[in-house]
DNA sequence: GACCAGGCACATC
DNA sequence: GATGTGCATGGT
């Protein structure tokens, strides 16, 4: 199907912010969050760091949870600044599990956060296991349901070669799949089984 | 008006 | 360790 061109972020550290934004969101919203912020000038590590939590929270208001967000972002460029002076290239040295660690070690950053950061904005050999990951392995039988993250993202670590390409191309792909398609909790729901007639 | 969307932390048992 | 809850907007 061709490249699928994630993750949509015009820089890393959109990429980032975004991958906060989406938290239990539509990502329809979190481009109306981060099209604010980029009509203010904000979409800047130095100059988001250095605005002040209110006027973050208005900007990001359509992305829904808005205080908590804005809180989270805050964490998250606080740690960016102390430990990379707030420049993401120094992040370049430091190894992948080194990285996730601290990532995790943020509050508000958890799992799927953290390892969206990993592989779209670092480019790391991580797979994100989001709610469109479980749902297709679901449908196809491949989950019980209760397995936690990290059993999941390990499906994939065993059966596929350790590659930040082919780790971003299959999620998109999972994520196409669930779009275009009928990965809904019932087998196939009235309005795919009309689409498909 | 109900239900859902690319989570996470925290309280409670 | 498991389960429940708050956080909030916008689209269908």
């Amino acid at each position: 199907m061709g490249p699928q061109y994630w993750w949509p972020g015009e820089s890393r550290f959109e990429v980032i912010v975004g991958a906060v934004l989406t938290q239990n969101t539509s990502w329809k919203n979190v481009e109306k969050a981060i099209a604010n912020l980029k009509k203010s000038n904000l979409m800047n590590i130095k100059r988001l760091t250095n605005e002040n939590g209110k006027n973050i929270a208005t900007l990001i208001r359509p992305s829904g949870f808005y205080n908590i967000k804005t809180r989270r972002l805050k964490n998250l460029l606080n740690y960016l600044k102390t430990r990379f002076g707030s420049d993401l290239r120094k992040a370049s040295c430091i190894s992948t599990g080194v990285l996730r660690k601290e990532l995790l070690a943020v509050n508000g950053i958890g799992k799927e956060t953290a390892d969206s950061i990993l592989l779209y904005a670092f480019n790391r050999p991580v797979f994100v296991v989001d709610s469109y990951t479980k749902r297709v392995l679901a449908r196809h039988k491949m989950l019980r349901g209760d397995e936690e993250y990290d059993e999941i993202s390990k499906i994939f670590y065993e059966s596929l070669p350790e590659d930040a390409g082919l780790f971003n191309e299959y999620h998109a792909l999972i994520v196409r799949l669930c779009k275009e398609f009928c990965y809904a909790v019932e087998p196939l729901c009235g309005k795919c089984l009309l689409k498909k007639l």
